[in-house]
DNA sequence: GGTATTTCTTAAGATACCTCATTGGCTGAT
DNA sequence: ATCAGCCAATGAGGTATCTTAAGAAATACC
């Protein structure tokens, strides 16, 4: 058995938490997604690139991220097993994208192209719908950042990314998270110092 | 004709931005979707509450908000003509809301019940299809938010707030504006007044 | 039209967070 | 084993933003 029957089949049992797929459905999944393994510091999409896949993370990690005019990177996402990582504007503007996606570790993913996907969308509604709520999700998710950017201290911020993502944050050098949180390694540092302080005084 | 009546059509031409309603569907608006009126500062949604509607709003002005443990709100969202406003969270696990959804003027809302809104994705796909663009496309607006949170200075996030929603910060006073960009309105009028000085030295 | 309420502005002192420079530990490649 | 290249930690000094308090201006409501 191939190494991409194994990860389609993952992607097939990761969609029974949502609507779970008939066995034509899963076979269109078989024919659009195709399975790449990236190496660490590997891209996927590169700023000035279209981002022509939708990508499902099968295993290892990847950090989305924009450049500043000073060279600065942040992080916008993380992706590990069983989520999606795609510059959504990009993909369905077919405009060049203004952000990197790039593994932390070596990745096996899944991609579906462009055309693939409206196809899907089309003759399948069921992906219509799943997308909804996974998008639906993914957007709740993102307004509690939101709220937390605007409400919260850094530290605050920190503690509640250590709660949500523990099994993200451990794989995570601390400069990563920092860029996460919009805050500098040096004062993530001192955050990290307070807090294990605090706690063994 | 009713305002109802109304009121639903401008529901039925702002689906035409994307794939438009035949007239089936378009029967289905009049049956589920039911007109109300909101005077200023009236509630659609209060913390404690569950959140049972899905909100379109056809004229006037709503934020969206949490309150603080020190009684401080912050703005999650504002939603005017022809956009939805609702707390997905509360309304699809049914559990009771953490946010308030309050008029900032007196306005005119459009609203279905769960359950009539899973009839309507279950009998009719495009619904499924049409509010899947509808959150794709606020969740990349919601995802550059982020990004100006980690990455910009308060006053680049009020410069580029002005030039994305002019038609809704003319309507705003400068506290509502300050609590959606995460800062004191003390220090928002510092920032106008310090733009003001650098436009008319 | 007048009063009550909300909103805007200003400023001084406090705090959160950043920059820069330095150090030392760890890791991966030779 | 050794060296180069991250990465974490620290401290000094700077900037961004907050708190509090007060008065002035604008706006809502009767």
């Amino acid at each position: 058995m191939s190494t991409e029957n194994t990860s389609v089949k993952q992607l097939i049992n990761y969609f029974k938490n949502y609507f779970p797929l008939n066995s034509k459905e899963r076979d269109e999944l078989f024919l659009h997604f195709t399975e790449r393994k990236v190496k660490r510091r590997g891209f996927i999409l590169q700023q000035g690139d279209v981002c022509r896949h939708f990508t499902f993370v099968v295993s290892g990690c990847f950090k989305m991220y924009a450049v500043d005019k000073n060279g600065k990177e942040h992080n916008i996402q993380f992706a590990a097993e069983n989520d999606w990582i795609t510059d959504l504007a990009s993909f369905y503007s077919e405009k060049p994208s203004q952000l990197y996606i790039e593994a932390i570790e070596p990745s096996v993913i899944l991609q579906i192209k462009y055309p693939d996907l409206i196809s899907l969308y089309i003759n399948h509604h069921k992906f219509d719908r799943n997308f909804r709520i996974i998008i639906e999700q993914k957007f709740i998710a993102l307004q509690n950042r939101v709220l937390q950017n605007i409400s919260s201290t850094a530290e605050e911020r920190y503690q509640s990314f250590l709660e949500q993502y523990p099994h993200i944050s451990n794989r995570l050098p601390n400069t990563q998270v920092a860029s996460y949180l919009g805050i500098t390694p040096e004062f993530l540092s001192k955050i990290r110092k307070d807090l294990s302080q605090r706690s063994n005084p």
